[in-house]
DNA sequence: CCTTGACCTGGAGCGCACTCCAGGTTTTAT
DNA sequence: ATAAAACCTGGAGTGCGCTCCAGGTCAAGG
């Protein structure tokens, strides 16, 4: 499929159309061709743009950012330096990132497991008397 | 150091002092423990949890959520299996993350070293006659 | 035709997660 | 004793990234 209406380029690309037609506004995107009635036409290129887009931006790049790439990008050959300099630092970025919820993903495994021993180890608790089970500190969350 | 003002507080958690009180307003946080002064003292335990809160709003967890979390282990022991359930959610939606962050990973690398090439490939292009010298490294030990 | 639905524009509104402010009290330093 | 710094409260303000709305045009089906 070669061009798209707004409907169609929304469900392809996962972006909805009030979404497409803000990241035109802002320039994210160059304005798109209109049928003669006006109705936007989308070819290729916006999708591969809409998917490169949403990729940096799932992974925190901000809109602002975004902006200053795509300006960068019209602006040329001139800026490929500097284009390239922008994707580096944000690989850097992603991968302080990886590394974050690497360590995160250790935790939530230790406490999960902590629940499921006090799941296991309290099928029956409802009126005994327990003695001295030494008081876990609470708020070790 | 057992108790902390809020300075020393936002200095050891990275948290503004702002935010703490934040926190502690939409119950992310118990009611902290005042001097006669009125001050606020934080104990170890809040260090602890703010720690805690830290990381997996980091790693995407919404405000929402936490105060979920956190009303849970207030309820007590009944709702340990809840919170096992909510932490193991979170961690799919951590490793799905990792995935994504993967993938922008090897895009950004592609995406850098074609600039690279076309960086290297156009030395003379703008009317400058350069001897293309590769340029040493030069080691100091 | 006429209705229904997709699309158009400019601008307002929203939810989130803070962040800042005014106006006051307390603590610390000189 | 006094000035400056740290803290208090309730509430307003901010920036981000969309999302929705009113009021209109355009197009496809019966």
């Amino acid at each position: 499929m070669s061009r798209r209406t707004p409907a169609q380029m929304a469900a392809e690309t996962g972006l909805s159309i009030d979404t497409l037609r803000y990241y035109e506004r802002i320039g994210l995107l160059d304005p798109v061709r209109r049928e003669p009635s006006g109705h936007r036409s989308y070819g290729d290129a916006y999708v591969r743009r809409v998917n490169f887009l949403k990729r940096v931006r799932a992974t925190g790049m901000s809109i602002r950012e975004m902006q200053h790439y795509v300006n960068l990008f019209r602006d040329g050959d001139g800026t490929i330096t500097e284009r390239r300099e922008m994707l580096e630092a944000h690989r850097e970025a992603v991968r302080a990132q990886i590394n974050e919820l690497h360590e995160t993903l250790t935790l939530l495994d230790t406490k999960i497991s902590g629940y499921k021993r006090q799941e296991a180890g309290e099928g029956d608790d409802t009126l005994i008397l327990r003695d001295s089970t030494p008081q876990q500190e609470r708020k070790t969350s």
